[in-house]
DNA sequence: GCACTATACTGGTATATACAACAAATATCT
DNA sequence: AGATATTTGTTGTATATACCAGTATAGTGC
C-alpha cells in the first residue's frame, strides 16, 4: 500500500498551498527542481503538478512557470461551507461534541449514493454548538478507500469539511434541501422544543468526478436557514 | 497550430461516446490498441484516455479495461425554474387558482426588499396544483413602477414568474429555504396533515439590479424538496 | 470433468530521452 | 548606450522502455 511517488509530490506540493505557505501567485518549483527534490524523473514530478493544476490549485504559463492560483471566488449557490467558518463568520464560538465513531457496511441508500457496494464506509455523528446552542447535527458517511485515515481525526480540531476537502478536494457537489419533523432522538440532540421542524440537508460531495462522502445535516429551523444568491 | 495527437485521439473518442456509437458500461479499445489505431505510442494514448476519465466520460478498471460511464444525472444547479415547466416535466398536470389580488401599499419587510418606499406594490396568492394536489402557495409582490400591467395579467395562462421574465428578464436572484410549521390558513390551502412543516422559499428576482418581485413560496414538505447540483 | 498452472492482456507507475515553442536573461556587436 | 544575437530556463508534446499487480483465458495434468 505503498503511495506513488506523484501523488507524494502532490501532496506536499498541495499541502504548501492550503497551508499558505506558497501564497497566491507565487511561483512553484518548476518541474525539473521537483523532479530534484523529490528524487524523481521529470515526468513524474510533471504528473503530480498535472493533478493539482487538474484540482484547481495551481496554474500554469508555459516557459514562464507554474503558479498557485487564485481561489474560486464561489460566494454562489448555495455554497458549500463548513459550519465551523460559518460560525466564525458570525463572530460567534463554535464547539463540537463527536456522538460516534463507526466502521461499517453501508445500506442501499448510503451505498448507491457513494457508488461502492464492496467497500467499507465510515460513519461519524457530530453535534455542533453556535455559542453553546446545538445548531447541527452531522451524519457523515465516507468511503473509507479514498479516505482511510478518516477516523483518526480529531474532529474537535479540525471539522470533517475541512479535513476532506484537504485530503480530496471538493469538484462538485449535490444538495438536496427537506423539512422534516424531527425523531425524538434528534429533537434531544438539538434540543428543540416542541412542534419546531428541522431543516435536513442531504449533500454529497464529489472529488474527480468521485463520490467521497454523503452527509445529512439537521439544523433547528427555528434557527437556521439557507440562502443562495445566483447571478445569472 | 497542429492539434497534438492526444488531443486527436481524445477527440475521435469523446465523439465515440457523445454520438452514442459507444454506449455506456461500453468497453473502449485498450491502451495499446488505440496507440496502434492512431499510430502513438501507449503513453500519448493513455494521456487521451487520462483526460477523458478526468472529464468524467470514461471509467477506468485496472486489468480489465476503460469503460464508458454513465452520463450524470444533472439537474442543475438551484435554477430558478418556474412551478409549471417543473411540473411539467414530471409529466404531471398543472392546475393554478388565483385566490387574491391586491394593489396596495407594502409594509416595512416587502419595501425594503424592493427598495421601493414611495411606489405601490401589487400582491398576489396563486394556489399551484400538481395533479390536483396543492404543491406550491405563491405570495408575490412585485414593484409595480416597472410591472405597471402585472395584475391585468391571467396567471392561468402564464405563471407570473414566465410573466416577469417576459417584461423584465432575470438577471440576478437571491433564495432563502427555510423550515416552517404552517399557519392554519397556509395548512388548509395546502391540505396538510397534522405535525406536517412547511418549505419556504423566499426569493427575490432582479432584473438590471433593480429588484423586481419578492415572492414566498410555501411547500408542503412531504411532497416537496430543493435540490441543486454545484460544479466547481 | 475438474483443478491447477501458465500465459497474455489490462491499466498503474516510473524513468530516460528528445525536441518544440516561447520567454527572459545574458552576452555580443555596432 | 542601444540594438541584436545567443543562451538558458520553462512548459508542452511524444516516444520507448520497464516493471508491477491484478484479471481473464488458454492450456495442462490429473
Amino acid at each position: 500500500m505503498t503511495k506513488p511517488k506523484y501523488k507524494i509530490i502532490a501532496d506536499h506540493v498541495r499541502d504548501k498551498v492550503v497551508s499558505k505557505q506558497w501564497l497566491e501567485g507565487d511561483r512553484i518549483p518548476s518541474e525539473t527542481e521537483l523532479s530534484e527534490l523529490f528524487l524523481a524523473s521529470r515526468m513524474t514530478a510533471r504528473k503530480a503538478v498535472e493533478q493539482l493544476v487538474a484540482e484547481g490549485l495551481l496554474e500554469r504559463s508555459p516557459s514562464i512557470g507554474t503558479f498557485v492560483k487564485a481561489p474560486k471566488a464561489q460566494s454562489s449557490l448555495l455554497e458549500i461551507k463548513n459550519i465551523r467558518d460559518e460560525i466564525l463568520e458570525r463572530g460567534h464560538e463554535h464547539k463540537v461534541v463527536v456522538l460516534s465513531k463507526n466502521s461499517l457496511v453501508p445500506n442501499d441508500k448510503v451505498a448507491l449514493e457513494l457508488s461502492s457496494w464492496d467497500v467499507k464506509v465510515y460513519k461519524v455523528v457530530i453535534l455542533h454548538f453556535e455559542n453553546n446552542t446545538p445548531i447541527q447535527l452531522e451524519e457523515r458517511y465516507v468511503n473509507a478507500s479514498f479516505v482511510p485515515e478518516f477516523l483518526d481525526q480529531d474532529f474537535t480540531k479540525k471539522t470533517s469539511s475541512e479535513y476532506l476537502n484537504k485530503v480530496a478536494p471538493l469538484s462538485e457537489a449535490k444538495m438536496m434541501v427537506e423539512a422534516i419533523m424531527p425523531s425524538k432522538i434528534l429533537s434531544h440532540h438539538l434540543n428543540l422544543n416542541e412542534n419546531v421542524p428541522c431543516l435536513k440537508i442531504t449533500r454529497t460531495t464529489f472529488s474527480s468526478h468521485t463520490p467521497i462522502s454523503i452527509c445529512y445535516l439537521y439544523y433547528p429551523a427555528d434557527k437556521y436557514r439557507v440562502t443562495s444568491h445566483l447571478l445569472i
